[in-house]
DNA sequence: AGACCAACCTGCTGGC
DNA sequence: TGCCAGCAGGTTGGTC
């Protein structure tokens, strides 16, 4: 469910009322959630209670909170994960997995005072880990430490190990944009297949995918080698242009699956081009949009705009 | 090394 | 009403 615009959305909300605060308790409802946790689940609670809440990081869709004691609770929602902020006598969500109990000691808001951290998940593909930070070479998280979604303050030179293979994403100003052209160029694959593969670039699930593809006019089949460095450009510049417009409207929600952590949905979904619009017309020409199964998913697209890939360079 | 797909889960919808 | 196929925003580990 969750693409970058959607897991900064978390981010930042976290980042807003959860800093300073100390966890008291943690219950583990589902060991499954944990499952990344290789101790456990009764380690992976006492390794967070009593901890503080330093920061809180992301790289591409992965995001962790840095406690004060050297380790982070390192999150991934999958498909259908959800962190969000409850009043503890707050009734338990249908899949709560897991419920971390904080305890502000005076110093937070009155709106995060004594909440619950929640955890919750339909389908499971997310868990939570208790992980090390570890120094990384290539100088920090990618992510974004500031309570303003996408706004860059930079945290320590450090990543849980589980996000080192990550890719920054295309939001992130230290982003090597040259030596991802190249990197690009070299690949010989589907360009949606490039979009999607997190060790290239992070953070473009299949929402975003087909609504930058769209914007760039480009089948999603268009093989990279035959890319040139001005094509790879323009396509990144319409993949900032859809996550942009997407964190400013708080992420794509189709439903309740998707909501913040106060529990509420994003409207990009009303700004959506093409994704889930079979049959829907195309927003620049009229033609009817098309659904292909691709990849074991779905790709949209407008068959007038984004036709299928000739030979040549492009 | 790089490309590709099945598997991991639960729940909802639509067709028969 | 029931059953079953198909589908859902992601990542991993395994094969080739």
């Amino acid at each position: 469910m969750p693409e970058l615009p959607e897991v900064e959305v978390v981010r930042a909300g976290l980042a807003r009322w959860v800093i300073g605060a100390r966890v008291d308790a943690v219950e583990v409802l589902h060991p499954r959630v944990v499952r990344w946790h290789e101790a456990g689940p009764v380690d992976f609670a006492a390794r967070l209670t009593g901890a503080v809440v330093r920061d809180v990081a992301r790289r591409g869709k992965f995001l962790w909170i840095e406690l004060d004691t050297g380790e982070a609770l390192l999150a991934h929602l999958g498909m259908s994960g959800q962190l969000v902020l409850q009043p503890p006598g707050a009734e338990a969500e249908r899949h709560l997995r897991v419920r971390i109990s904080l305890d502000d000691g005076g110093s937070l808001s009155s709106e995060a005072r004594g909440r619950d951290l929640r955890f919750v998940d339909q389908r499971m593909f997310g868990g939570l880990d208790v992980v090390p930070l570890v120094p990384t070479a290539d100088g920090g998280p990618g992510g974004r430490g500031g309570a303003d979604p996408g706004v860059w303050t930079p945290s320590g030179p450090w990543l849980p190990p589980q996000v080192a293979h990550i890719a920054r994403d295309p939001l992130d100003p230290t982003l090597d944009e040259k030596a991802l052209v190249a990197r690009w160029r070299r690949r010989r694959t589907g360009v949606k297949r490039a979009l999607l593969d997190q060790t290239l670039v992070s953070g473009v699930g299949n929402i975003y995918a087909d609504e930058a593809l769209w914007r760039a006019r480009l089948h999603y089949a268009r093989p990279t080698d035959a890319m040139t460095g001005p094509g790879v450009r323009r396509l990144l510049v319409a993949v900032r242009e859809v996550m942009a417009g997407a964190l400013a409207k708080g992420g794509t929600s189709f439903d309740s699956l998707y909501v913040n952590v106060n529990g509420e949905s994003g409207y990009f979904d009303r700004s959506l081009a093409v994704y889930g619009r079979e049959g829907l017309p195309c927003p620049r020409c009229g033609t009817p949009i098309r659904r292909d199964k691709f990849m074991n998913r779905s790709s949209y697209y407008c068959p007038r705009d984004q036709p299928r890939p000739r030979a040549g360079r492009w």
